[in-house]
DNA sequence: TGTACATCAGTGAACGCGCGTTCACTGATGTAC
DNA sequence: TGTACATCAGTGAACGCGCGTTCACTGATGTAC
């Protein structure tokens, strides 16, 4: 039973990989079940042996990206200053990179203002993902700022998600570019004043 | 030519009206044709007599719903003290009532996910309206802080539409409510270190 | 003022197309003896 | 070791459905004489 089931994991694995380049290039509507099968290289038809919906691929495809995006966001921070990390973090998230190459980039500009309107059902799941990335961001944070970490957490990713999200929509203009700028000169300001510079301990 | 000319422009408004609500509500694929002509009292086929394509209608909708949101968000501005008014901005945006009555609210999250996806069309006039706005915010905004007016304008319309779409694609949890409360924070923070309280002329 | 004709906003059915999902079938892999 | 059968991942065509758009037609409004 090994030949069987590696074959089955390997495409099980393909099909996410898959849908999960295609979520956050095109969003839940743009993510098409036949298109996502044809890039893990199989047939439309096979897709039902692997998920048992649509919805619940797209579930789990964008967990995956989620995951990976925090990963890429929050990675190698301990070999950078404890009071610069915050904003490596949203320098990373504010970048022209994370805009274009859509491919690795943030899934939630794809997603949210879908999960918004028409595809309600994976409002769970983007609950689930906001926290998580919310809660590893506080860490960066500095303990006792005049906001609370998790005020200033929510507050940043909003502000990281909105700003990405308007320069996507109208990147190749001088307007995207600056609308990433200018989000990151905003997000440096609201921690820059929340604390001093000196290293403390976070726990 | 009277009353059927009228008939005709009444329609047409109707018509608008009806893919504005829609627009706001369900975004540009949501905002199907027929159901546009159903909300506006008539059916499918009278709609190529009054636009050349839905693109066409979702541009006007658009240009409409962010008038109209513009409007709301700085009427009666001079009521106030100079120095409150962004922070009446703010409030105005990131409140229940523009999270929850999608039909009057602000068209945004509801648009620019899908532009930065699948109806990369209307990125133009996106643009256009992001400009509007920013453009008219910065009018409320303290002439020589830390940051130039433009770039606190900027990254506050993302902090603004960011905070928005999260809490509208989260509604009815508590995060709903902390993400609108920690966004009005984080901007408060932002542009009250921006400049003194005092009065300044603006120009 | 009345009558015959023209205009045109709106109707409703049909068009081609693409979607998510289902299902009878295939053929390579694994098992039993 | 070889043969007959079972399993099951994947195929490809079909299903119902909804979309944007087209078009022959209707009927009330307006015009010409």
């Amino acid at each position: 039973m090994n030949a069987k089931d590696d074959q089955r994991s390997r495409s099980h694995e393909a099909i996410l990989d898959s849908a999960a380049r295609l979520l956050r290039e095109r969003g839940v509507a743009g993510a098409r079940v036949a298109e996502v099968m044809k890039g893990a290289g199989l047939t439309v038809g096979g897709f039902y042996a692997h998920f048992t919906s649509k919805e619940s691929l797209v579930d789990a495809a964008f967990r995956r990206t989620a995951a990976e995006m925090r990963g890429r966001l929050f990675s190698r921070l301990d070999e950078k200053p404890e009071a610069d990390r915050a904003e490596v973090v949203l320098k990373r998230y504010l970048s022209a990179r994370n805009r274009d190459e859509t491919l690795l980039g943030c899934p939630l500009p794809a997603v949210v203002g879908e999960i918004g309107t028409t595809a309600p059902e994976h409002a769970p799941v983007l609950a689930e993902e906001v926290e998580r990335l919310v809660g590893e961001l506080e860490t960066y944070l500095p303990a006792r700022g005049r906001l609370p970490r998790r005020t200033l957490a929510l507050g940043l990713v909003a502000l990281m998600y909105g700003g990405l999200s308007f320069a996507r929509a109208v990147r190749g203009t001088a307007l995207s570019d600056e609308i990433l700028e200018a989000c990151r000169a905003l997000g440096r300001a609201a921690f820059r004043q929340e604390g001093p510079r000196t290293t403390k301990e976070e726990s």
